[in-house]
DNA sequence: CCGAGCGAGATTGGATGCAATCTGACTCAC
DNA sequence: GTGAGTCAGATTGCATCCAATCTCGCTCGG
């Protein structure tokens, strides 16, 4: 049951803090903001009709995790990463994914059919050049690998370093090459994790990643004043 | 209640929250707050002399990171990790560690010896019986190291990761056999880093990491509940 | 004796109000 | 023309206020 495209009225979240997190988060996704765009709080607050209460614990949580930086009495602005900083993300993936992978346990069956159909969707939305929903369905897609090591407090540290560069993610996505590219890699994932080949999903999570560096050279090399 | 007599300029921290965040974090190491304690909002503010408005966004950074857990309506506490998660703070430490060393530039002579001094401290403090000092100085020195790999991110998620178990460290500290060894050792470290020895320092920390491991275990072992 | 039901007090979640501070445009002296 | 000074509007930081919810001891029927 995968509501396509349905991301706006998450009510279902318990507080008004999480629901403003959510509304951050996939305003990041869908390049509603970008590096280096100001948040208002009194806008995002009048956007989801809450008050600015609970918007300033939500900004304060994400740029705790550095997706947001704060200047006292200026505000809040998303985060732009540098080079050197976007190379230490993918320091940081390659040694911690590398753990997770090598200790996943057998995937039943149907476990591996959804990942597959994971992956279809993906196709999909880059049929459709949904941008916004390739970039949700792959962090979907690789997150249901790595919550299945059952390494919980390893997972949420690799969100933390996902989520500092969702900004870009859209950016990495763009080229239509790289989307089959990555459609066709996740698929030799799902067959290393079938046949349970965990060394060898490792090097191809390894390759994987390596292939979005080109795509991110080209979003750090036009600095135009 | 309302103390507007502006005297409130000496503020060392910019913000109230800030001043919240480091009063919570020193309360940890000095086991004020023990795993499992929970954390009053009013109690704090009132301590702080500052309102809940500030104590809230406070709680909520706490507990995106992971070291206090929170429940609707009822509240925050200090998280309690399961030895399953303690062993995770390991692996990634162990991982991340390695990587920061392993990049570190050549430290200077006073850097050295001002990471001597730290370790002087730290026995210093051993010396005295005085816990929290030494848990604050051995963070302290193990994070000079690290900051000076100049990989900024890395270092941040690190922070977080020793932050987890902050609550827990002042116990593996217990025994004056253990401060003694975390002295030399830390010695060892700076004679590695002095002669640029990079894999050396590497197994040093590594070797140093797993020696707290059985003060760990006594933690986990006695639940008489 | 014991468990379900209930209510007062404690505590949190969120809204609102106001002072402090920043920004950016405007003025004016040089 | 240019740069320092300043002033209004915008925005944030924090305090305060109220409603919603939970906790826990008490009552009462079985």
């Amino acid at each position: 049951m995968t509501a396509q495209t349905g991301a706006e009225r998450l009510d279902a979240v318990s507080g008004a803090v999480a629901q403003v997190v959510e509304e951050l988060r996939a305003m990041l996704f869908a390049r509603d903001l970008t590096p280096g765009s100001p948040v208002r709080q009194e806008a995002l607050a009048a956007r989801l009709g809450v008050s600015r209460a609970p918007v300033r614990e939500a900004l304060r949580v994400l740029a705790s995790e550095g997706v947001l930086d704060h200047v006292r009495n200026v505000g809040y602005r998303v985060k732009v990463l540098t080079a050197a900083e976007f190379e230490q993300t993918y320091l940081m993936r390659r040694v911690l994914e590398a753990e997770v992978l090598r200790r996943l346990p057998p995937f039943p069956t149907p476990a591996l059919q959804r990942l597959s159909a994971v992956n279809e969707q993906i196709a999909e939305a880059s049929a459709r050049g949904d941008l916004t929903a390739m970039a949700r369905l792959n962090s979907d897609f690789h997150f249901r690998m790595f919550t299945a090591s059952g390494l919980d407090l390893v997972v949420a540290e690799l969100r933390r370093v996902w989520q500092l560069s969702d900004g870009y993610r859209a950016y990495l996505l763009h080229d239509p090459i790289s989307q089959k590219r990555i459609v066709d890699e996740h698929a030799e994932m799902v067959e290393a994790l079938r046949v349970r080949d965990h060394e060898r999903l490792v090097s191809l999570m390894d390759h994987h990643r390596d292939g979005t560096r080109p795509q991110l050279e080209a979003v750090f090399t036009p600095p135009p004043a």
